[in-house]
DNA sequence: TCGCGGTTGACAATGATTCTCATTCTCAGT
DNA sequence: ACTGAGAATGAGAATCATTGTCAACCGCGA
């Protein structure tokens, strides 16, 4: 049992290194489109299905978190593979990671207070950072 | 300043009122596409495109709730109006209305704490519930 | 009754995501 | 190092939710 392989113990290709890299090289969330023109940009030629490929399969694995933006858009980011939450600014996209064991606590409560099992939890907090409010 | 109209102050046309009324027949969440196939089923002849107007508008007002599956398609209920998050069932989709103070609380501090405002924040839990358990 | 702004419906357009399939590459075993 | 089996890739088509366009329509006040 692998517990810790660099690349989660997928095969490593260079297409999926480079999408890794990609994501690793900014700290804010990016869309699958994105990554790909950033890609492109470098010259890598990775294919837009194959960013995409690489992207569920790391999302599948815990190392990239994904998120919804408003519009529906699916967006990914390297993250630790701890369980945290999002603060996002509305404006400039800044993310904040927070841990919140008081919510983990919260949901486990209710949770069960309903007789509901083998839970998983989603939740973004949205607001203006304070660089953007004075805009 | 109309703070609790019939329909929330908007006007009301009988498509908008078949959208709210298959949408208040049911319990759990709907997707613009499945309200627009119930109205059809009906044979109201409501069409897609007002059926998305109608939603968005009940959602800006706040009758309706809305979410994202998690392929990213939305999905809408009818609910009361005050704040609250959702308790899902992964296997039957039953929903549970359930409120949280401790995390208004919590998402408020940690926001602050980082100079963030203007916010809003989601919360789902997905979970299995007791009648899903042993299936 | 007439005119007007808001609403609707049919359909085209958009855009993210997924699928297909022939080609290419990785890995394990020899 | 060589080879076969199966996974991965790339290009483009296909899918599908959602939004935009625009002419026709409706109810309400003048």
């Amino acid at each position: 049992m692998t517990s810790t392989e660099p690349s989660g113990g997928l095969r490593p290709t260079p297409q999926r290194q480079a999408v890794l890299d990609a994501l690793s090289g900014v700290d804010d969330f990016r869309s699958a489109q994105e990554v790909h023109e950033l890609l492109a940009g470098e010259g890598s030629g990775v294919g837009l299905a194959t960013v995409y490929r690489a992207l569920a399969l790391y999302a599948d694995h815990g190392l990239v978190d994904v998120l919804r933006r408003e519009d529906g858009e699916a967006i990914y980011r390297r993250c630790s593979e701890t369980h945290h939450h999002h603060l996002v600014c509305r404006t400039c996209g800044a993310t904040v990671e927070v841990e919140g064991p008081a919510v983990e606590k919260w949901t486990s409560a209710i949770a069960a207070e309903h007789g509901f099992s083998d839970l998983s939890h989603t939740l973004e907090i949205v607001g203006t950072c304070a660089d953007c409010q004075g805009r």
